[in-house]
RNA sequence: UGGCCUAUGGUGUAAUGGUAACACACCGGUUUUUGGUGCCGUUAUUCUAGGUUCGAGUCCUAGUAGGCCAACCA
């Protein structure tokens, strides 16, 4: 037995330290808390991965929880878009649970935070309360309301919730320091009055509690044990400690356990945007069909794309936890999604830039059926027929008139393999008006048949093309994509916009030819179009037409060389 | 002119005071009926300067660089 030590990132060693001093494995708990405003994209993924992982890890629950205490911005259409993409990705909550559900509850602790002088009516506008917060380096003053009696402020309070106030007139703020170094610590708002119908709640309320008021204490609630979320939350770590320390000091008995919030630095990936403002501003603008386009970070665009959970997941692992600021490069998230599709996707032909081939020696109107591998890397995959014939369609780029030795393809006087098939020798090539060629003239060795056992079909040819019989092909549209920002961190320049950076050319169609058996495959069935890539068949396939999306390309040693 | 956080190859992550490791990327070789896959190999004075220590990437101090914080957003 080989007792590896597995190396733990940051947030593990907290947990390992926490129960080494006594914390109880079995009131481990986690959650992930999105508000429903937009679709998860990659970004989500790595605090998905954390929390839902460490569930995994140490047999603990982790809840789903919306956080939406923001009526103007969330709509149940998010909701399900989040719970069908963590779904996806194989992960699965304890509860589901929402923020909005706690609401009584938190009017009611802050009824008695009021009651103990810890938090006031301000009637101020907002721009009088932003004057009087300071800045980062000068302290903020107190407002005037500041001091106003419990009773006033408890009597305000009710009328707010009772709806007598407009929106903008009145907030709840928690009595803190105005002075202090920490900008959220300046007596934050915890209530703001909202005239609009929440997707769960409906019209039951028009005062909504802010983010640090909720989020805290519904991890509270909840008794999260550790609440992990990104870097830009932690000046918030003293004022959710602040609130939940507030809230133990008389819910103690209900709630026993104080949760911890521990912060890690977001994913960001180059050549992309993992902002919910940005990306829905091409989603808006149709700068992309929708947030399921597969040019988009967003999980739903990449499972449209053909990437797999588990690749996702993989990919998650491998970029690790720390602090650190980073961009991860995109050539990761392909080197995954190729890592899995290597050994689960079957092996087809097809033909993306065609041109005709004729193999003059072929008898015509023989066809014949041959055997190809569906996938070297599986040997359950087993084989299917492929038929063959006189009239080939091969890749433009496979063939030139002339040649050096580097090039493996097909060329006047070459020799080559056709895939699964024969050894053919190009022989001449017909050319139209404007020298473009038409139709390429070759002979076949009808000795060197794949798999026959002769001698002729051990032989050694440099290359092997991929073709399909002209007769028998099935025309299909090829939806090839290219990153869809052409700088390498287009949401981080100061001067310019992210726009200024989209890629003119990120969507590439094509007509295309692919081998016969592909005719009955389903939408989201993966394959490799062998020396090309991985393609899966897109949703708007149809019984008259074939689509597929190009979800990555093959590694290709030989294009990067003639770079 | 404040507070907090971070600093290890091109990118990311490890090394828990004791020989800087792994993955991707890159470059080269090898195998191959996919220029794919697989296999092998090359690529680092751990931001700087001091200090503590037998010994520092790791601890301390200062500097430098980057990030976050002034929404009735989350």
């Amino acid at each position: 037995m080989s007792e590896e030590k597995k190396s733990l990132n940051f947030i593990e060693q907290i947990i390992e330290e926490d129960i080494k001093q006594g914390f109880q494995k079995e009131n481990l708990r986690f959650r992930f808390p999105p508000e429903p405003n937009g679709y998860l994209h990659i970004g989500h993924t790595k605090a998905i991965g954390i929390s839902f992982g460490l569930g995994e890890q140490y047999n603990a629950p982790v809840n789903l929880r919306f956080d939406d205490t923001n009526p103007a911005k969330e709509e149940q259409e998010y909701v399900d878009a989040i719970k069908k993409d963590i779904e996806w990705l194989g992960y699965q909550w304890a509860n589901e649970c929402y923020s909005s559900d706690y609401f009584q509850q938190l009017y009611d602790w802050a009824v008695i935070l009021i009651k103990e002088g810890k938090a006031y009516v301000d009637s101020q506008s907002s721009e009088e309360m932003a004057q009087q917060k300071g800045t980062p380096t000068e302290a903020g003053v107190a407002s005037p309301y500041r001091n106003r009696g419990v009773e006033e402020n408890l009597s305000l309070f009710q009328r707010m919730k009772a709806g007598e106030f407009e929106e903008g007139t009145h907030v709840l703020r928690a009595k803190i320091d105005m002075e202090s170094p920490n900008m959220l610590l300046r007596d934050p708002i915890m209530y703001r009055i909202l005239k609009k119908a929440h997707h769960r709640t409906g019209t039951n309320w028009v005062i909504y509690p802010m983010y640090d008021w909720t989020h805290g204490e519904s991890d509270y609630i909840e008794q999260i044990s550790h609440s992990l979320c990104s870097l830009e939350f932690k000046p918030h770590r003293d004022l959710y400690n602040w609130f939940r320390d507030e809230v133990y000091n008389y819910s103690k008995n209900q709630y026993p356990l104080l949760p911890k919030q521990r912060e890690f630095s977001r994913l960001n990936l180059s050549y992309t945007i993992m902002s919910k403002r940005k990306l829905s501003k091409l989603v808006d603008e149709e700068i992309v069909s929708g947030w399921d386009d597969p040019r988009m970070p967003t999980i739903s665009g990449l499972r449209r794309r053909g990437y797999t959970p588990k690749a996702i997941r993989n990919f998650i692992e491998t970029v690790g936890v720390s602090k650190r600021e980073n961009v991860i490069d995109v050539a990761l998230l392909e080197f995954k999604i190729r890592e899995d599709l290597n050994k689960t996707a079957n092996r087809v032909m097809g033909v993306l830039n065609p041109v005709k081939l004729v193999i003059t020696n072929y008898p015509e109107g023989k066809e014949e059926v041959l055997i190809a591998e569906n996938n070297p890397e599986d040997e359950q995959s087993g084989s299917r027929e492929v038929p063959f014939s006189r009239e080939l369609y091969i890749e433009r780029e496979d063939f030139k008139e002339e040649a050096n030795r580097k090039y493996f393809r097909l060329s006047l006087g070459k020799e080559v393999r056709l895939k699964n098939a024969y050894i053919i020798k190009g022989e001449s090539c017909v050319k139209d008006a404007n020298g473009e060629i038409t139709e390429i003239h070759c002979t076949y060795d009808p000795l060197s048949k794949s798999g026959s056992g002769t001698e002729e079909s051990k032989r050694k040819v440099k290359g092997t093309l991929h073709w399909v019989s002209i007769a028998h092909a099935v025309s299909a549209e090829v939806r090839i994509y290219d990153r869809l920002f052409s700088d390498e961190a287009p949401g981080s320049h100061k001067e310019k916009d992210f726009m200024e950076f989209l890629n003119p050319d990120s969507l590439h169609i094509t007509k295309a030819f692919v081998e016969p058996s592909l005719q009955n495959a389903n939408i989201g069935d993966q394959f490799q179009f062998q020396r090309l890539g991985y393609f899966n068949i897109d949703n708007d396939t149809s019984p008259e037409k074939l689509v597929f999306n190009k979800t990555v390309g093959l590694r290709d040693t030989w294009a990067k060389k003639n770079k």
